[in-house]
DNA sequence: GCTTGACAAATAATCGATTATTTTGATACT
DNA sequence: AGTATCAAAATAATCGATTATTTGTCAAGC
């Protein structure tokens, strides 16, 4: 059954570029662990709906089950990982379904987010998006060196938050990021890179202009539509590959 | 995401109203404090914004730090506490601005789950709300007896939920029942009465009718009304009685 | 008077060991 | 062969004690 491997779990690497904004450097064992399976199960590290076994894990990281549990339920938070009650904990699966449902909320809630940041946002946050559409455009994506994609997946991220961050909501805020760890999942493992139809720097610098430009209908709809897109360009892929 | 979750009036009354097909309920140490101290801060016996003494916690309720942790860990996914490295948890504070964001986002995502329900549940689906309604409507609110507002605020959760049950987005029911949560403790804090020019028993029945007719439009904008109505209800009593 | 630093008390985080529960596997029985 | 039963192994949950960090206090120095 257990089929993810876990003696993956060991070169797994902290300190990449999305390291921190407030971080201290010190954290505790708990949060530090957090990171690291957060970063392990998006990048695909460990396997979707693979059993985490807590006596493995805890040899692979050198750490105690206290602060393992402690990581693991934030990630529960992040919807990343499941949980039962004497069963223990696996990464959350993937599916179509979820997929879809991601996409969908996504539309919904990302949207309504932009709309409100673009009613209520100031000066500062239109600077905050030029910024990071500009860092975002100058990162190229290179599928042979692994650290430009997740050089270009934080800096995407950061973009898409951006956008969304003068809403004036933090819940609202927190289920996006949340989503939106979810989509980038699916696209870490299921995508390299976007169908040549595609020209996601054109759609990411729309959906930036109009939002500055204070336009709601035009940025509310390119984002639609870049989510809906993506959703779609992923679903594909899911298909063709399968579901683990 | 939660595993054992459910309406766990814990002292009181058992056997309460909800078929279990979960019954997962209650194993675990962890489990069980994640119900009482989940209660504790709906109900407003833990004060809003106050810090949670992890030594003192562990006296108060006989358990050892693991499980009071564990507890507190599935509070965090709640919203209903706050948690900070090496300075511990503290119970999530009430604000205006938490209170109409609260609003807001049912507003935006209870309607969007109820259009979707209304699009995809099924008979059964229109059973369960039509009990879930009845069941409410036949339970009185009684200020004198306190379990009777438990009952009350119970069945009225279940009927909420009820209504979006159908809509197929674990997800997005997550995060409902979420915003209910944070919505009740505000009910519940405060002491509310309907203000007299409502008829809340009625707004929910025309909710229910709606929707088992599959009347989108006419059942969403009842919903919306009814979420905005408490809203401002709440708020004018938040706004009396002052913040803390 | 105010800041700074050292120290002590309070509190949070972690560990190693123990207890409880679930899963596995072998055995006996129909 | 299939199934029920029970013990052993694997795994999760919890505990008590220890370590690390933060907070509070007070005296020295400016």
């Amino acid at each position: 059954m257990d089929s993810a491997d876990d003696s993956s779990l060991g070169p797994l690497t902290e300190g990449g570029p999305s390291a921190g904004f407030l971080d201290d450097g010190k954290n505790t064992i708990g949060s530090q662990l957090a990171s690291r399976l957060r970063e392990a199960i998006i990048s695909g590290e460990l396997e979707a709906g693979s059993k985490i076994n807590l006596d493995k894990a805890r040899k692979t990281f050198n750490v105690s089950l206290s602060p393992l549990r402690e990581g693991l339920a934030r990630l529960i938070s992040d919807g990343l990982v499941e949980f039962q009650d004497n069963r223990g904990y696996r990464v959350a699966p993937i599916s179509l379904a979820n997929l879809e449902e991601v996409t969908s909320l996504r539309e919904e809630l990302e949207v309504f987010a932009l709309r409100e940041s673009i009613r209520l946002g100031d000066v500062e946050w239109e600077g905050n998006i030029m910024r990071a559409l500009h860092r975002l455009n100058r990162t190229e994506r290179d599928a042979a060196r692994p650290e430009t994609l997740e050089q270009w997946e934080a800096l995407h991220r950061e973009f898409h938050l951006t956008l969304i961050s003068g809403c004036g909501k933090p819940l609202l805020l927190h289920f996006c990021s949340l989503l939106l760890n979810l989509n980038d999942r699916y696209r870490r493992v299921f995508l390299i890179r976007t169908s040549g139809d595609r020209n996601v720097g054109q759609e990411h610098s729309e959906i930036a202009q109009g939002a500055v430009a204070r336009d709601v209908d035009y940025a509310c709809e390119k984002l639609r539509q870049h989510i809906h897109r993506t959703g779609t360009n992923l679903r594909n892929h899911l298909a063709t590959k399968g579901i683990a």
